[in-house]
DNA sequence: CGGGCACTTGATAGTAATCAAGTCCGGTGG
DNA sequence: CCACCGGACTTGATTACTATCAAGTGCCCG
């Protein structure tokens, strides 16, 4: 069988099945058959792929793109709760019980996206237990990086919350450079102080105090070039 | 069959694993060969039950008491994260994966607790997979309560965090009253601190402060009588 | 009845929010 | 290609709040 056979057009040279840990258990023909119940679909950059407070009835899998989920208060404010990008997955707790969405998603750039239906999901589940385990783990892994911010918000300082999120966009989205790490932001100053409670004017302040300090340089608003690491991990502390 | 065959000894004249959402679609007879596989143990207050650190391996359900879920800090400082009492269950996530435990749980009280080894747990899984549905959805309904309280930490006041909080023991732990409701608090002030993440002086102050203005009344330190439950709704907001 | 621990209350200081100007950057149109 | 425009960001001054430090007070338990 010819690889072209089962490769989904619109997933740019890949299964987009094949790139989630979700399917990792499954063999090429088992893939074939999701990719078959897959839609497709693409957000531009600040369009809304779920509302806080709606119902939604597909498991979102992200093939290419970046998303931030986040609640708003009645006052208007923003909490981050989750930044999604390639591979991650979402939706699935309102496919498992009947309640509406607890936070708003929302593209950061443009972001194509695969659809699994409710009823098609169920039927996967059904046939593949696998992926309820999957699914398991990755709840786990959701619960465990609240349980980071809460206990974040809760003890640490400010600086360390800056620590923290630089070392986390270091991670998730920083790339090697001669001088240290390079970090694409997800965010703007205004998003990064919604994602850890503060307000931007305090991001900026920060920031340009860890610049002074030679931890880091500022390369416009949406690059930094992380030259200290180390810096940064103590100050977690 | 006579009720006492199929009685847990140790479960205070109930069947324990009936009394847990999780085996509640399981009928008496499959109810008793769960039952022969706990384990009962008593923890004194202050006793803790899982470290954080430590890898676990048994999944917990609580008979009789409550306790609370915490993770401390390098500098010593406590973030409380769950609060569990009758009928709740934990444990389960590392059962899933083999992960450590994130967080250290300890007895508030004398507290009761059936136990079921990892491998026993996940017999039944196989058998009832059921089970596993019940577990997802309490999964997503610990996200749900940690998603709120990052939303509270980072977007709202002091004022309104406190009021959050005695409304939640106000609806878990409060019996009607004639002139209100009669709150036993499961924590100390400090406790309640931990919890919302700001110091026990602050709450001493914000609570004499409620009580001034009649919204409640402080009955020694383990007690409150709420008088005026729409002042700290209005307070939330 | 005495002691200790948790809590309350007060004074002070530190930190981030708020309010208020500027400045920079990217994009657009001439 | 350059000038202009607007949104995002930075920086500064002030205010507001809560943490911290420090004494008491009171409640519970032996």
């Amino acid at each position: 069988m010819a690889k072209g056979v089962y490769m989904c057009k619109s997933c740019h040279q890949d299964i987009c099945a094949k790139r989630v840990s979700l399917f990792s258990s499954l063999d090429d023909e088992q893939l074939i058959k999701i990719i078959n119940l897959v839609i497709h679909k693409t957000y531009k950059k600040g369009e809304a792929l779920i509302f806080e407070g709606q119902s939604f009835n597909s498991l979102v899998i992200i093939n290419k793109g970046q998303v931030k989920g986040f609640k708003t208060t009645i006052e208007g404010k923003e909490q981050i709760l989750y930044i999604f990008s390639d591979g991650d997955f979402f939706g699935e707790k309102n496919l498992l019980r009947n309640q509406p969405s607890g936070y708003t998603v929302e593209a950061l750039e443009e972001t194509h996206v695969c659809l699994i239906e409710k009823g098609d999901f169920q039927t996967l589940i059904q046939e593949y237990p696998d992926i309820a385990l999957k699914i398991m783990e990755e709840l786990g892994n959701r619960l465990d990086h609240l349980e980071n911010v809460v206990e974040s918000m809760g003890t640490k300082t400010v600086d360390s919350r800056i620590s923290s999120v630089i070392l986390e966009f270091a991670n998730k989205f920083g790339t090697d450079d001669p001088r240290g790490t390079l970090i694409e932001l997800p965010l703007s100053r205004e998003g990064i102080a919604n994602y850890i409670g503060i307000t931007r004017e305090t991001v900026s302040r920060k920031m340009s105090m860890l610049q002074e300090e030679g931890v880091l340089e500022i390369i416009g608003n949406k690059k930094l070039l992380l030259l200290d690491r180390s810096a940064l991990e103590r100050a977690i502390e």
